[in-house]
DNA sequence: GCCTATAGTGCACAAAAGGATACTGTCATG
DNA sequence: CATGACAGTATCCTTTTGTGCACTATAGGC
């Protein structure tokens, strides 16, 4: 995959900011790791817990979280074979940022999270 | 543009992460938001303070913010033209998030904003 | 013997995001 | 007269992301 999101050191104060967020972007990967932050989950619990996730997107999710250094996984050689993912020390240090955004989106929920007819009106409203 | 990122209410408890991360997901808008932070800018502040955006992604995302309610955005009807943008209160209250986003950052930049050399190697010990 | 569960992979396809470049119109500066 | 700043648009293109479906192999339950 030899994803290359952030090549430069040029820095700016913002750069730190492109650098964590750049680890979290894609519409599964935060909420993957938010649900790790309560332990150690097979794949299919995760697939569970995250309704609207495909099989494939969770698996690139995983893989991505992985190359970078967030999760941990580990392969249980059995028979029905069994995965476990878990936050690695590097991803449970992500966890002030998790929980930042799980308080704004509790806080805010109302807002975006609304069924379509309000987000429609919204929309037409802009 | 009517993207209906977040048309779900099924919400199992990552779902408000889902909410949150969906506003501030692509590639630049955590960054723009985080230069706001430190009060209002035009359009081309903005843009000198974060090298590497177009011209284009930077009015699609800030369009995108100011859609979602986080920025304001100020238009004088003067000759040369003149745009200022600046955080709502409630892009405001998207702080901690950003805050937790720099902290991480800057504590892991070592990790991930090397230069691409050591990123290489990174991949291909991968 | 068939269905389910496990953790994926492979393929085709569509949509969205992002990038490069050129262009707008007006005014001030040189 | 040419150039640049301002805040964008327009157009085209590539890459990434996401969806849907079928398929792998093995074991246990009905």
């Amino acid at each position: 995959m030899a994803k290359v999101r952030h090549s430069r050191f040029d820095c700016s104060p913002g750069c730190s900011v492109e650098v964590a967020i750049g680890l979290i972007d894609g519409k599964w990967k935060s909420v993957i790791l938010f649900h790790l932050l309560g332990g150690t989950l097979r794949f299919n619990e995760i697939r569970r817990q995250i309704p609207g996730v495909t099989q494939r997107m969770l698996t690139n999710q995983l893989r991505e979280l992985e190359q970078d250094g967030l999760v941990d996984r580990k392969v249980y050689a059995q028979v029905p074979p069994k995965v476990e993912y878990s936050l690695s020390p590097l991803g449970r240090s992500m966890e002030p940022v998790l929980l930042a955004l799980k308080t704004w989106g509790d806080a805010n929920i109302g807002l975006y999270g609304k069924p379509d007819a309000l987000r429609q009106a919204d929309v037409k409203a802009a």
